[in-house]
DNA sequence: ATTATCTATAGATCTATAGATAATGC
DNA sequence: ATTATCTATAGATCTATAGATAATGC
């Protein structure tokens, strides 16, 4: 039993690993992998630069144990937030709004995966069988629905690149966009707007024509 | 006049600045900037490493020049499908639609922006006015739609970020799926399907409710 | 005693410069 | 002659290793 999940205090070395990793995440969304230096990382922990090797093997190692753990925590939230439904409908909608209240809670993943989209098929940092577990949860819900007679059919990938793709593009892009067009990702005024709107998108697509 | 828009035959030097810039396009694309390599870019033109030095002053300015070029593009795409067209449900599909088949016919354009999106807000790579003036075309579109009682009151922001959002993560995302949902985005049959479902979300978005 | 961190630096790159040489086109 | 490209390498990083030293906690 680690002494995370058994409470009690954390040795100074526990403390100092999980403060490399809460800084990894955050300087690796910042710059992206490459452009990361260990040496940022090592000042917000407050060690120095080698010190960092005590805990992780390499650079790749210290990125992908992040990368895992970022899924990790993802589909867990997911689940949890899906166990007890069991509509489709509903489902989908407690999805969406698990995705997104992940990211908006934690922006750094949401730039990490995002920036693992943009490389293309699978190499050192991003193997391909990451994120099918979190997708294989709405290919489910979409496959269940579209069974049932519930949903229009229609092909899985469409609604993973509508819904993945805006909440990662919501979270992300606030700052990008010029100052009179800025908006706080976080406020939960937005958040609901953009809740309500993509739930509106999911029906659109998913519900049988001609009602 | 260039000799590109007066039809002339390139200068050995032309046409290897052309070819410097179609490989930093892919490269970049491919591995982002920090993780791209001048020696890649070289070899894929078939010069030596230094050689780029003698048409761009630095890597840094060779990006700034590429980026530059593909919004200058998208920019003059959008506007040439949008001419003629003045209903606001007309020119908002048309734009998406024009956007969605830029970006399939130079997925690495979209893989470049894609990966902007993630960067923090402005930087020496991307600097914030870039996105600006093709962004405001959507913007404008909406705002005509809203005033003129067509279109719902909807924040730009929303639509911006789902549209723009799914297309790129359409585009990007292809090969980053596990095998069995792997897709060819430049397929007209599932770019066709796609565009069915930006409609119906644009539509679902926008529309006055009860119509 | 064991665990954690530091200093110093080797080794591997990568961009960019300098100066020499080859190719082009009036 | 001018334009284009090459070779060689300086200079600047960055990761990772080795070995010394300081802090921790039974």
């Amino acid at each position: 039993m680690s002494a995370v999940s058994s409470g009690r205090k954390l040795t100074k070395g526990e403390a100092t690993r999980r403060a490399i990793l809460i800084a990894a995440e955050q300087r690796f969304a910042e710059f992206g992998y490459d452009a990361a230096r260990l040496e940022m990382i090592a000042e917000d922990v407050g060690i120095r630069q080698a010190g960092i090797f005590y805990y992780f093997p390499s650079k790749l190692e210290l990125f992908q144990e992040l990368t895992g753990r970022i899924h990790t925590d993802l589909l867990a939230f997911t689940q949890s937030r899906l166990s007890g439904a069991t509509d489709p409908w509903e489902r989908l909608m407690l999805l969406t709004e698990a995705w997104l209240d992940f990211m908006v809670a934690r922006p750094s993943a949401a730039r990490i995966i995002l920036r693992s989209c943009a490389n293309a098929s699978s190499n050192d940092l991003y193997p391909e069988t990451y994120s099918s577990d979190v997708l294989s949860l709405l290919r489910g819900i979409i496959r269940e629905g579209i069974s049932s007679g519930r949903f229009t059919n229609v092909d899985s990938m469409y609604l993973v690149n509508l819904l993945s793709g805006s909440i990662l593009h919501y979270v992300c892009n606030a700052e990008q966009l010029a100052d009179e067009h800025a908006y706080r990702p976080e406020d939960p005024v937005e958040v609901g707007t953009f809740k309500s709107i993509l739930r509106k998108t999911a029906r659109a697509v998913l519900e049988i024509e001609g009602r």
